[in-house]
RNA sequence: GCGGGCGUAGCUCAGUGGUAGAGCGCCACCUUGCCAAGGUGGAUGUCGUGAGUUCGAAUCUCAUCGCCCGCUCCA
């Protein structure tokens, strides 16, 4: 049962253990305890994120006629990424607040004065607790005391819940006991530090770097620096001269990319949905200044008709549209397209109107003018840009998430049963159609199932399957989302009613039908249906 | 990164200091004329990893890795 808040771990649960026992998802590196944040897709995963693209691809580069393709590299110029604003801007050093945990960006803690108070471990019932910890007062007459009952807390926070408990009992006694001390080292008096947090008077921890990319080196002394890219779309920003000059194109046009990019996510969660390594679906719309808004309201359009094409309800998804002061600096307008995961609603895709930013600070940082000229308007201007940015991994989720079905089932004595099933479109499904012989020990059903087996295959992915009985074997490709089954039986061989001779059975996974068919029409049938 | 919970077979889990288990799944054979049938047999684990305590550790201690929840972060 779904919680009010859109919530349900248990169906989570059942859908990543099912993604691994069939092969979907695997955590990279699991021999060896695994690698925080970073996955593999399995046999079947692959099958399902490569349609995932090809269907991206396909509707947003070939049959469009305004959007062209690249395939940028990974590892990325650090100049570019300077320009960009992702080297210097975001790695900024931070400081945790020891009481509070806050953590603040440690060249922004105000510089204060007044008296410090410090400590150098505290006491419970003779044993010794050995961590340094301080207290800035500003009132120094009555410091003291305030500073004793922080440190009291600090050195409480940091034992055990049993010793909690144990020293919660003797101060409720009331017993005058001070079971926890603060071992008072010493006091000074300070001006101008920026060690404390203003809010408490707590002493910060050292400031951190939190890196934010994956930075690597190259070259044979390895002196140089690169970055693994942090999004798809500078390699587009960095190349739009070199496709605009190189095609027969105008104004407006977008340049499309899928890849991998990497960022070093403080805190991956969520399975897949948050990861280190993860792959993106890009377009840079490039437009004329005056288009900027409404081109974004249409794309935001186009991007939703996607998500109901490939299986994602429209009423599954939810549309941020960002207000002032919550966008990035440079965007004029940002909505983000969420869809209702079991853990939570959650952003699958942005798509923010870039004005001229991208273009301008790397028109600026490489000192080459990267303007376009209107041979109508006979206008020279920095074309402004539209993006839809979608996640691809958590795309794959959310078609998971959104196919995973458990059917109750009730059989003709009563018995329930119940039925897992994926109802992935046929176009995204990993495997197109099931092909059994009704009896392996059959040989003419084998012969002609492993025949249709290898017609099927130049077109589609099959899964032949002779172990079991048929009905297993169905259940076994329902839980994968297969749309389509073939059987061979005693009708394909013509035995008893001879009209039969050279159809098969075809089953149908949402319904469970089943249809005669002839072989010879098997081909163009999953064709019409599986693209 | 912080706090809490957890880690035993492919999956779900039982096992609180004394010979590692169950259900499901998987493999083989038999059976089987259409929706997880049945029978027989079988494989699978350094009990996340590494140290320590102990005559003896899945079990106790510490560290580490990973997962989940809450903060925090998310260009």
């Amino acid at each position: 049962m779904a919680n009010k808040d859109h919530t349900d771990p248990a169906r989570m649960e059942k859908i990543v253990s099912l993604c691994k026992r069939r092969g979907f998802i695997f955590q990279a590196g699991e021999l060896y305890g695994g690698l925080n944040g970073v996955w593999d897709y399995g046999p079947l995963g692959a099958e399902l994120k490569r349609n995932l693209k090809d269907f991206w691809w396909r509707k947003t580069v070939q049959e469009r006629d305004d959007v062209l393709g690249m395939d940028g590299s990974i590892l990325t110029m650090e100049q570019v990424l300077v320009s960009s604003g992702h080297v210097g801007g975001f790695s900024d050093p931070m400081s945790e607040c020891m009481l509070s945990k806050v953590r603040l960006r440690a060249d922004q803690v105000p510089a204060q004065n007044g008296r410090i108070y410090w400590y150098s471990g505290a006491d419970l019932l003779g044993r010794k607790i050995d961590r340094e910890f301080a207290v800035l007062a500003n009132f120094p007459k009555e410091g003291r005391n305030q500073a004793e009952a922080k440190a009291f807390r600090f050195y409480f926070d940091a034992l055990s819940p049993e010793e909690q408990e144990f020293v919660k009992k003797f101060a409720n006694d009331n017993e005058g006991l001070k079971t926890l001390k603060p071992i008072f080292d010493r006091e000074e008096d300070v001006v101008d530090t920026t060690r404390f947090n203003p809010a408490n008077g707590s002493l910060l921890s050292e400031p951190r770097d939190f890196e934010l990319m994956f930075k690597t080196n190259m070259g044979a002394t390895g002196d140089a620096i690169a970055y693994l890219r942090p999004e798809t779309a500078q390699s587009i920003f960095v190349q739009f001269k070199n496709v605009l000059d190189s095609n027969r194109i105008k104004l407006p046009f977008g340049i499309a990319q899928i890849g991998k990019s990497f960022r070093n996510e403080i805190n991956p969660r969520n399975y897949i949905f948050r990861s280190r390594e993860f792959e993106q679906m890009e377009i840079e719309y490039f437009c004329h200044p005056d288009d900027g808004l409404r081109l974004t309201d249409e794309w935001l359009e186009t991007r939703l008709s996607f998500y109901e094409e490939i299986g994602i309800p429209r009423e599954k998804l939810h549309i941020n549209d960002i207000p002032d002061g919550e966008r990035a600096f440079y965007s004029k307008k940002t909505y983000d397209i969420e869809y209702e995961f079991p853990f939570g609603v959650q952003e699958l895709e942005g798509v923010a109107y870039r004005t001229d930013y991208d273009l301008g600070v790397h028109q600026k940082g490489a000192g080459k003018p990267l303007e376009y000229f209107d041979e109508e308007t006979k206008q020279r201007f920095l074309p402004h840009v539209v993006e839809p940015s979608a996640g691809c991994d958590r795309t794959i989720l959310a078609l998971i998430c959104e196919a995973f079905d458990e059917e109750t089932l009730t059989d003709d004595k009563g018995k329930e049963d119940v039925r897992t099933v994926l109802r992935f479109k046929p176009a995204l499904a990993p495997v197109k159609v099931g092909i059994f012989p009704l009896l392996k020990k059959n040989e003419e059903q084998v012969r002609i199932a492993r025949g249709i087996q290898k017609s099927l295959q130049k077109w589609m992915t099959v899964s032949y399957d002779d172990g079991g009985a048929v009905g297993r074997r169905y259940r076994r490709q329902d839980e994968v989302g297969t749309p389509f089954c073939v059987t061979v039986d005693f009708e394909t061989l013509g035995e008893e009613k001879p009209e039969l001779k050279g159809t098969v059975t075809v089953r149908h996974r949402d319904s469970m039908e089943q249809e005669r068919m002839e072989i010879s029409a098997l081909l163009p049938w999953l064709l019409e249906r599986v693209r």
